[in-house]
DNA sequence: AGGTTTAATTGGTATAGACAACTAGTTCTT
DNA sequence: AAGAACTAGTTGTCTATACCAATTAAACCT
């Protein structure tokens, strides 16, 4: 029940600022309400009111929450940069947008780096990398071809099985590593035979090319994927605050 | 000599906090510069090291420093602006990337507003908006064609002289008025006919439509651009941050 | 009825200490 | 010479506790 787990390599903080998170963007907490207070949280998850107060000034200071001395700690309205949330994932990116998700796997293969790939994952050539390569759907089209690079030293164990689920899911809950960052390049282009044939687009139909590189708090580059999307299906979205 | 009160109404973090900031901003401690161990800090003032720690979150947060475990805490680097400007300013934009940014004023009207319009910038239709057509060049090359409509009601006294310098600067210094967030929607497409002719390039080549909508505070659409980059020429770059 | 005091509840500040994780050396081993 | 193991020093996480400050509502007085 609870959703906290104290022997997880996960810090608890972190746990309960993502638990509080869901809550909120699942809209079971909505703009206005209160929160139950922090000596609430610490008792019923046998933590330190301290540990419970790290995740809410957390949380506070990413704009989620506001708190009031005296009164109780309220969920904050409507945040403006929701545009960066879920960007990392695809899943969740065709979510936001109504659409539904899916995924056929091309290949799944555990190849020596070529210079490039260990030059954007920073990691010797030949070094082994898992290279998956996918199709991505939306309300079963095909929208993007997807090809991904991950280091097999730093993310061990992977499986089809997971690649199927959620490889972000697996960094952080089984490997107890987080993903902090990530930079795109976005670019026009235009498809050759083979992104034609998987998209079901011809030849030389306007294409985006965006290219990810996500990394870990230390800046350990995590992974690097190129996708290639339809242009005429899919439109680039971000909304940015200043400074 | 010390620079804490601990008998102070004012709490000892923020103390702290402003003594450290104090020291960065007069140069006492300079981009790179490690600090004294939180340890040091805790010892030396006699407060405990979570009082160091409150303190220096607060100003990691701001911007001010930057932590590496196990090695130390810094005084960050000059912080890029990073937030509008390569999203807001094609100028900033082509400087950053080492390109001499130029424009070509095609033309500068009043105009009463289309319904499109309208809905964009949140006016009725035909109500007055200033529409502005500009060449931007990079390195004295054609980089993209851009239309920019601005609701004439809210930007006043906006001239031919003000757009050749900037715009952002006119609002902001003149009119006293914020500029607060953007959203951006970018999109792969092909040129036509004009914007062949004026990008150089043969039409129905690849371009990169990026269309940005600039907001007050309180939600006031400011302008609304449409903007068509040469794809050959032009690569989007963004990084963003999880959390 | 209307003001005052008190108590309970909430977030805010601060302490002291423990152990984990990471970095950069040094030393030891092979 | 190369790698492994150790060590000292740093930030990261977490605990348990204490008291302060602000808010609210109930209890208590005029």
């Amino acid at each position: 029940m609870s959703m906290i787990n104290k022997n997880s390599p996960i810090p608890i903080y972190y746990q309960l600022e993502e638990h509080i998170k869901e809550l909120i963007e699942k809209g079971e907490l909505k703009p206005g309400d209160v929160l139950p207070p922090e000596r609430e949280y610490a008792e019923k998850h046998q933590i330190s009111r301290m540990t419970v107060r790290q995740a809410f000034t957390q949380l506070v200071n990413e704009g989620y929450l506001h708190r009031i001395q005296g009164k109780g700690t309220f969920v904050a309205e409507r945040k403006i940069e929701q545009g960066l949330q879920g960007l990392t994932s695809f899943t969740e990116d065709m979510k936001s947008r109504g659409l539904t998700p899916g995924n056929e796997l091309l290949s799944f293969k555990l190849i020596p780096a070529t210079l490039t790939i260990a030059s954007q994952l920073s990691i010797k050539e030949y070094d082994p990398v898992y290279e998956i390569k996918r199709i991505r759907l939306a309300d079963q089209l095909p929208m993007a071809v997807e090809v991904n690079h991950i280091s097999a030293n730093l993310i061990k164990g992977l499986t089809e099985q997971i690649v199927n689920q959620s490889i972000y899911h697996y960094i952080e809950e089984s490997l107890g590593m987080r993903i902090h960052h990530a930079a795109q390049t976005i670019e026009s282009s235009i498809a050759n035979s083979l992104e034609a044939k998987h998209l079901h687009i011809s030849t030389g139909s306007p294409v985006m090319l965006i290219q990810r590189n996500t990394f870990l708090k230390n800046g350990t580059p995590v992974e690097f994927v190129k996708s290639t999307y339809r242009a005429d299906r899919y439109k680039f979205m971000i909304t940015m605050n200043r400074s």
